[in-house]
DNA sequence: CCGTATCCCAATAGATACTG
DNA sequence: CAGTATCTATTGGGATACGG
């Protein structure tokens, strides 16, 4: 196809430079990704239930230090929503539910490897 | 230091499961990453400038098509000052401005692939 | 050509009070 | 225990007009 070295984003052919983030929407893939786990208490949440799941909503509140209820709760729907934790709610008195990172939140981790290692290489 | 299993984020030790995203302060390194490409024309100007730099304002403005002049020159100036992109202001007239990814930008990539490669394996 | 200044709207998140 | 309801402050980004 024709010379689109200087067009939009990146051309479709293979092995020039830029080939290796991918045709035009690659901006868009990593942009949902930005969406999913961006917020103020995700990654804390996300590292907390890495570290250590399932967890009980208010052992999580506790980790997290400073987080109120309802954000805590905003940002855990959210997550769930997306597919990246797993809430269980036990139909038990007194309410009783956990959080999990899910197979699909595990898989983040090679991302958040790959940005702590930017950080460490480009400190601020 | 005590059996810190359940507790704050990831413990300091090596080895136990958490360990490969380190110590305590990872989600903090990560945070940062986050703050410097969220924002609503970042993955493309991104992207663009990966593509082909460097490249002149209104080519850039151009290019994303949508983005309005004040909007763009604010994510520009954000991404300059975390030293993501470098800024070249020729002082001739008419005015010529050019933006180009910098050896810190370039640092991205593996980030963004791994990102990309998320939002190919579990599609929305 | 490359911006800045203004005004406006929607989204985020903190504080606080209330509920099954 | 695990939420929801309100209210408020701040921020991000779009539209438009103006300026060097």
């Amino acid at each position: 196809m024709s010379e689109t070295s200087t067009h939009l984003l990146v051309p479709t052919g293979r092995g020039q430079r830029g080939a290796c983030l991918g045709p035009d929407g690659s901006a868009a893939q990593v942009m949902r990704v930005i969406r999913m786990v961006q917020g103020r208490w995700r990654m804390p949440i996300i590292f907390r239930l890495y570290a250590d799941s399932p967890v009980r909503t208010l052992q999580l509140k506790r980790d997290l230090q400073g987080v109120s209820l309802k954000v805590l709760t905003q940002h855990l729907r959210e997550l769930a929503k997306h597919g990246l934790i797993e809430r269980t709610d036990f139909g038990e008195k007194p309410l009783r539910v956990e959080y999990r990172l899910s197979e699909m939140g595990r898989g983040l981790v090679p991302i958040l490897r790959a940005a702590k290692d930017f950080s460490l290489r480009y400190p601020a």
